[in-house]
RNA sequence: GCGAAAUUGGUGAAGUGGUUAACACGGCGGAUUGUGGUUCCGUUAUGCAAGAGUUCGAUCCUCUUAUUUCGCC
């Protein structure tokens, strides 16, 4: 079965819209933020721990798990669910933004990308058809089609023929797509250009995904053209299918997406600075290792539900992150993860209450830089 | 008691008769947006044991003192 999406309520003031979503492995509320487990796993985090924080689906890799174990390894094991104990959704991505990201040199012609290995330097070759069948096999609940993320900034000419590129990638892994159980996002590019994503994200929609997503964002830009590109992407979309702005997770841009009618977002932010030391509190982003928390024998927020904060102080979190231990990292993730689902279900009320754009005004004046 | 060697920041240490005393660790601060678990970037000795001398100029050369280490009575 495929995924079903239901808009339940639209904010009046705003594209807010607030929704269900429901997948072979249960339902969740939209807005929604999604953590990052690339490798089959949200790092240091057990699925037990996942699924107190709330946050409804998880993400994870098609390149890195097509590396490493290797898909066959995944679908041997009984498909990714069984492979990893988690049994709630499970979003896959493509591996397009890897082959950005990772990929030191790397040749993108018509039929794929010709790159090299992160690991062990191997020529690998990776085409929409490899991808979507990689992720079949992985049987997540939604695959990601396979796309190029345009880098900022980008020429138009590069851009268009990239743009145009993807919609022809989008089509061809729809073609090989089988798993009747795995649903299927399309993702609109265009880089900064008004006009291409337009064009993306109209002839994306044509082709008739299971969702949709925004890409390219998050990528070097400033925050006004990275809500611009949201803006332009947006309004062509079927209202019908949930939308989703790929590794987007700083506190106020997942508001001002949610703002633009943005219903699912991911980000490795909230696992990533965590493990460096840093915490998300309502009055912005705070570096633990301060001295000043030293003999901070408080939590991280009063008024915080996590595990983390229920149970230990800023002292002792301190303690772990300077001394390079493992738990530091792993209560500031599960305090950072639950902020940002938290603040989701903030959203979701505020569509509710029709109040989306004072509940902005009000986050943005606690919160500092 | 005699002789020898040593003394550079929080630590381990490089170094030179001539503007800002290398590097590493540690400390302090920052970054991080479809992952970097061990990452990246800043900053951190107005001073080279103390005092005196030689010199245009000394952390570097000389002397005295202090401390440390190693030999010998």
């Amino acid at each position: 079965m495929k995924i079903k999406y239901e808009l339940l309520k639209k904010e009046q003031n705003s594209k807010g819209r607030y929704g269900i979503l429901k997948t072979n492995h249960g339902n969740f509320e939209t807005p929604m933020f999604m953590p990052v487990g690339t490798l089959a796993n949200v790092k240091t985090l057990t699925p037990e721990e996942i699924k107190d924080m709330k946050c409804g689906i998880i993400l994870s890799n098609t390149y890195h798990l097509w590396l490493r174990p290797g898909e066959d390894v995944v679908s041997h094991a009984g498909g990714l669910h069984k492979f990893m104990n988690y049994d709630g959704p499970i979003l896959t991505d493509s591996g397009g933004f890897q082959v950005f990201s990772l990929a030191k040199k790397k040749d993108i012609v018509e039929e794929g990308v010709k790159f090299k290995s992160h690991i062990d330097g191997k020529s690998l070759f990776l085409t929409p058809e490899l991808s979507i069948q990689i992720q079949n096999k992985l049987d997540s609940d939604i695959a990601m089609s396979f796309d190029e993320c345009i880098p900022y900034p980008a020429d138009y000419e590069y851009a268009k023929k990239s743009t145009e590129r993807t919609i022809r990638w989008a089509k061809r892994g729809l073609d090989v797509h089988k798993n009747e159980n795995q649903s299927l996002f399309g993702i609109v590019q265009g880089g900064e250009y008004e006009d291409l994503r337009k064009l993306s994200a109209e002839e994306t929609v044509k082709l008739g995904f299971d969702g949709y997503s925004i890409g390219g964002t998050s990528v070097g830009e400033d925050k006004k053209t990275m809500y611009s590109m949201i803006d332009y992407a947006v309004k062509y979309l079927p209202e019908d299918k949930p939308r989703y702005l790929m590794g987007v997770g700083e506190p106020i841009d997942i508001i001002e997406g949610v703002i633009r009618g943005i219903d699912m977002f991911d980000c490795v932010l909230p696992t990533r600075i965590a493990r460096h030391g840093n915490a998300f509190t309502r009055n912005g982003k705070i570096n633990i290792k301060n001295l000043k928390y030293k003999e901070d024998f408080t939590s991280i927020e009063d008024d915080c539900d996590c595990y983390t904060c229920k149970n230990y102080t800023k002292s002792y979190i301190r303690h772990l992150i300077v001394s390079n231990e493992m738990l530091g990292g792993r209560l500031l993730s599960i305090h950072n993860i639950r902020f940002l689902v938290r603040l989701t279900e903030e959203l979701r009320e505020a569509i509710k209450n029709d109040n989306l754009l004072e509940y902005k005004e009000n986050f943005i004046k606690n919160y500092k830089k």
